[in-house]
DNA sequence: ACAAATTTTTAGATTTGCCTAAATTATAAT
DNA sequence: ATTATAATTTAGGCAAATCTAAAAATTTGT
């Protein structure tokens, strides 16, 4: 296919800006500001224009001066094949070589960019065609298809109401050696026991044990309610 | 340590020409020529120039003026590490991934720039620290320590010499697609029975199968001389 | 509606890595 | 020992990706 050309072509910097732009333009519907894109890339905004202009001849995205930017379907459909990459490799290198979880999101920011469609059908066949990463986010499929699970922050969720952990909003290494050092991982089976109205934070028992957690802790977990009592 | 410094600054562009100029330095023991550089790499002998100023400057190769170029010990020590990174991703495609030994190398080309010790150090450790890549070539340990087989090609014993395959020389796709076709692989029980005056070609006895191969064939075979006859 | 503030783009420069064409140095041949 | 040939380097330029500073467009506030 003459519009798959581009695949095989595309530098690691465009990469990234495609991949970025995917991860901006989920949250708002909006199109994507140039200033977003700079803050999250840590680069000026001047040179996103620049760049924005060549993705655009490229038709990986639609761009009106001043007027935000959105991915085309090509540039959708490669995000998405980038996105597998790098969850795919981060289920490798906890599963196959026992990094943790937040050692593993560094270095598959590189190992995204391998270009191979044999290696990495290959990987998600040894894994077993995980469909979560180690963060509990989806993991597309070959043809960029994925189900958003279902899926609340457990800072949203009424008191009394039970699930499984599926998942972090915020995958920093430091959230998530915090969550170690306090023994929450994903699989846990959270109840909110209490709020406490003062600052919001949550009275919890998690597989059994009590414990308190501020609500910024809270609004970075994602519970899958399954139990309302 | 100061002179590790580089390790992780390096392009991809300098680490692919530390390795040709390793590849090259080994044949002769003369410093590696500007010309044979960019045939290699199939650039033009002005980029080279160009290159080896920067690598001389970080201290990578001992450069003078139209005197060729040889490794410095940062250097080498550099090239071992990019040699062991591209020979241990090629294990794991063969082992882990069911790669054939054709396939490899293309993608090991890529795999071989990823930055990261823990990484390369556990994928050591899953292959069960391997001696030897798909093609027969030594693994250079942690330090860069490794140690070259004895071995010979098969175009160089005398006859009613036996031993095992052990490598390949020419590790083109073209050449071992052909040994695949041929039934030869590493492993395999070798002994030449006779040498056809006329062409160099040799009648040998593999695994118990007598063939008949040519010269270009056998000089491009390693083994491992073990019972002379 | 219009001035002020913010966002975005342009202009011009820099670095890396490559190129062609021309000049220089080294080597081989007579 | 010159001359011819081959190897290497320099000079000058180009594209990608970045930057700073300045200009232009949009949005916000009154
Ligand atoms: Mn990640
Ligand atoms: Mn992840
Ligand atoms: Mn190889
Ligand atoms: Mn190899």
């Amino acid at each position: 296919m003459y519009f798959c050309v581009n695949k095989y072509l595309m530098t690691r910097s465009e990469e990234n800006y495609i991949k970025t732009i995917f991860h901006l333009g989920r949250k708002g519907t909006q199109e994507v500001a140039t200033n977003a894109i700079a803050e999250l890339m840590e680069t000026k905004p001047s040179s996103v224009t620049d760049m924005i202009k060549r993705l655009s001849e490229k038709d990986l995205v639609n761009y009106k001066r001043y007027q935000g930017v959105s991915l085309t379907d090509l540039g959708n459909k490669t995000a998405l094949g980038i996105i597998r990459k790098h969850r795919l490799w981060e289920v490798f290198l906890v599963e196959k070589l026992d990094f943790s979880w937040d050692e593993v999101h560094e270095v598959a920011e590189q190992l995204e960019h391998i270009k191979s469609d044999k290696l990495i059908d290959s990987l998600d066949k040894l894994l077993a065609y995980p469909k979560f990463d180690p963060h509990g986010d989806p993991i597309p499929d070959k043809n960029g298809g994925f189900k958003e699970r279902d899926r609340e922050l457990l800072s949203e969720v009424p008191i009394n109401t039970g699930g499984v952990c599926v998942g972090v909003k915020d995958s920093s290494a430091t959230f998530l050696k915090f969550l170690d050092k306090n023994g929450i991982a994903l699989g846990n089976q959270i109840k909110v026991m209490e709020i406490e109205e003062f600052d919001g934070s949550l009275n919890i028992e998690i597989d059994g044990r009590k414990m308190q957690i501020s609500h910024v802790i809270a609004s970075n977990l994602y519970i899958k309610a399954s139990d309302e009592i």
